[in-house]
DNA sequence: GACAAACTCGTACGGCGTGCGAGTGGTTTG
DNA sequence: CAAACCACTCGCACGCCGTACGAGTTTGTC
């Protein structure tokens, strides 16, 4: 009995310059921190790579499919302390912070990670780490997960807003100080009579320092949220 | 000196049946809702209406100004108690709930909602009642802001992941119930030697009744977050 | 009856994702 | 050395998309 298709082992040979999935991971997350999601075309990142836009296609399925690989590929560069380094509610804020930052160096995230699953295994990695930190916290068994998911929900969530903040800066053109003063001003004379209390919230406002507001949003809320878990751990 | 082009008033006659923007509006949000960003297109809605592909352009700039009236068009539909009626907690909590619903009921909002500033009436309504029940609660004039925007980000980033899930499950067309328990198994296999703790996490899963799952890891962040804004009122 | 405003819409342009099938340079096999 | 095979590339074409443009139609005012 000869070996047949299955038995058979696949050689054969790969010598002449070729292109490689992890090149086309590395173009395309390029165009994506540069250009948006709308930005990035088959044809566009191909010709970055100097190569027919169908060739793109042996190497990845479909765009969508490729978009999961960078997705992935963000997932993989969060940092999760490990428990006994920092305890649980410093490596959680770590970790909280982190995230925050990964998302803001690639800020087309937002609008795409909610539409697939995250199954890749930066995803799975990320999540058994995330597991181990909250473990070591106390929480019963049941309410690992659920202390996990909130705390990366409520982070994501603050900084989905936050990039299109940024966002909304950037298209603009001016600098952050200019955009948020005129912001303000813009305000208050749309908020002047129907709206009395988003107009108290506007005068109260006196600096025009965008960064440091949104960093201090994020860490209220997280500070927040992590004291109210905080008197959730098991005795 | 008689009137110019800028003094006179605008007179004539849309006295013929005559497409609206109130139509398109609700003709587009039954599209959305019911096959996704994806599936609505111009011609599409068009066709719907009845009318030409581009007699739409005529009421509406752009389609992305039309998803900017649509998403406005769910901020309306929010409830937020006012504060004498519940009390801060429990109108924060059951604003948590309305906002929730209405992005289950309008699932393709995630995708949309952070690319572009909200700013619309329903927007605006919202906010300002927003603050007036946090306002209520006793927080410093500076904190209202920060504890609202935590509320909302939690919400928002939870019932992104929510959607998600939701929507795999109605795209892989079985049962919540089959749907789920496929799911574990499959990361059973996929989590047995490497990712111990997501194992673990796995197993202890008892139920496969996916919306008593989702409603519990809703409410129990939400909680933890609200247990946390509560220990920040001023008092 | 002249004119303008309020609307409709067919045509067309440039872009998109991607299926298909022909082509090409390398390795393995006889 | 030739033939077979494989890994890979890519031009072409299809059907979709958003929307600019300009000509057309209806309606109301003088």
């Amino acid at each position: 009995m000869t070996d047949s298709i299955w038995t058979r082992e696949r050689k054969a040979a790969p010598a002449r310059e070729t292109l490689s999935r992890a090149q086309i991971v590395t173009a395309a997350m390029a165009i994506l921190d540069a250009d948006g999601v709308n930005g990035l075309s088959m044809r566009k990142l191909a010709a970055k790579l100097g190569a027919g836009a169908t060739s793109l296609y042996w190497h990845v399925p479909t765009k969508d499919d490729l978009i999961d690989l960078l997705i992935d590929e963000v997932w993989g560069e969060i940092d999760v302390p490990e428990p006994e380094l920092a305890g649980w509610r410093s490596g959680a804020l770590l970790f909280g912070h982190s995230l925050r930052s990964a998302v803001l160096r690639h800020p087309w995230l937002p609008e795409v990670m909610y539409t697939r699953p995250s199954i890749g295994p930066n995803a799975m990695s990320l999540g058994e780490r995330g597991l181990v930190l909250f473990g070591a916290a106390g929480f019963s068994d049941h309410e690992v997960d659920l202390a996990m998911g909130s705390v990366m929900s409520y982070v994501l969530g603050t900084v989905s807003a936050e990039v299109a903040t940024r966002e909304m800066v950037r298209k603009s053109g001016r600098s952050e100080d200019s955009w948020v003063s005129e912001l303000l001003e813009q305000a208050q004379a749309v908020a002047s009579d129907e709206y009395p209390a988003m107009q108290r919230s506007v005068r109260r406002r006196t600096t025009t320092d965008l960064d440091a507001g949104l960093t201090e949003n994020f860490v209220f809320g997280l500070d927040a949220l992590l004291d109210g878990l905080a008197t959730r751990v098991k005795k």
